[in-house]
DNA sequence: TCACGTATCTACCAAGTGGTAGACAACTGG
DNA sequence: CCAGTTGTCTACCACTTGGTAGATACGTGA
């Protein structure tokens, strides 16, 4: 059917545009034009801006826990080690799609009521990390401080290198191959310095 | 003089209201409203939206850049103690007014002409600061890596924390006196982490 | 007093916004 | 072959957007 592929080629392009543009500054015209489509195909799929939007945050959600929890589950013991395998996983996708935690910081500035759609949806991974920064902080695997601050702080350095590749290349940094080998090397030190005891 | 009051306040509402909500979540009919005039008001001091924006930047770029600099410069030798000045000194400031890095972040999406005006206004600070980084590596008193690299992701933590207070919200953080001095106290601590050689 | 610059206003406008109503194929199962 | 569903379309609509034109009030120096 080239049904459903249409209602997930909107899915797509509206990642892409909302992360990058942010959901005021995309408006349905400019998704239907990247679709290849007229405005009132999309209103068909999402009855309105709003559902669609709910739509594309569930998608990027979706994205964004399948790598990470098949990650946290592919390694051993040791948490550092672990941690190390989330940022790696997750680095590939978000550099690469800005858009992905992009749209996740749009969230900040949205609706209360799609805060709390994509807050409930992120709540058990994120009380499962913090128990368990808390039981390996016990344990003295980690640094000791703050489980919820630290995974906060973790989260705002991985989306901040994702998402602002702007701020980047201010610096002098390149986003080619070598580029990106050398960003993720250096953003695996910085967490493990981070989190090491 | 009301008229350069004016002027300021605009300036003033305008930082706000573009660093939450974006600049295109946000109509010169919506800053009129917050000055307390009319949108012509506005396009009488700023000729266009394009002009405001450029001018709330610098505005922004102020604001930071003179905060930084009294910091860099009041602290002795010791790079940890300079860096930890400068969270200090920028933390206050930017949680307090979210929309200041908020905008700063937001550039990013923005033509590339406001771009280039920023990244003008920041170079020399950028690139002090990649030096500094860079000898006191040498020197052995900061971990050794990529110097810019470094200080991208410590802009992308400091960033974030500021800028995204509904994700530590989420983590259970509550931004209360205390919340906020923990806040500091883990962040000045994850900062230390990342820099110590 | 009067011409002039300044700051703000009301009254518009063209373009773009999200959204509705309904026509038109194209495919289904009976 | 036909009735009904499904997906897309054209044609609108009410409203908001950034921006223009011009009137009004208020000094202020000559």
């Amino acid at each position: 059917m080239t049904a459903d592929s249409t209602r997930r080629r909107i899915l797509e392009e509206s990642l892409d545009l909302f992360g990058t543009r942010g959901v005021d500054g995309v408006s349905l015209d400019d998704i239907a034009e990247s679709v290849g489509v007229r405005k009132q195909s999309i209103l068909y799929w999402f009855n309105s801006k709003a559902t669609l939007v709910d739509a594309v945050l569930d998608h990027a959600a979706d994205e964004l826990l399948t790598v990470v929890e098949a990650a946290v589950r592919s390694r051993g013991d040791d948490p550092l080690a672990r941690v190390d395998a989330v940022v790696c996983a997750v680095f590939r996708p978000v550099v690469r799609r800005p858009a992905l935690l992009g749209l996740v910081r749009e969230v900040g500035r949205l609706d209360p009521r799609h805060l709390n759609h994509l807050r409930q949806r992120l709540d058990p991974v994120i009380q499962a990390c913090r128990c368990y920064f808390e039981s390996e902080m016990h344990r003295g695997r980690l640094r000791r401080c703050d489980p919820a601050l630290l995974a906060g702080m973790l989260y705002a350095t991985v989306a901040g290198v994702g998402t602002e590749p702007v701020v980047l290349e201010s610096l002098g940094w390149t986003a080619d191959t070598a580029g990106l080998r050398q960003l993720r090397r250096e953003l695996r030190r910085y967490v493990r310095a981070t989190l090491a005891p």
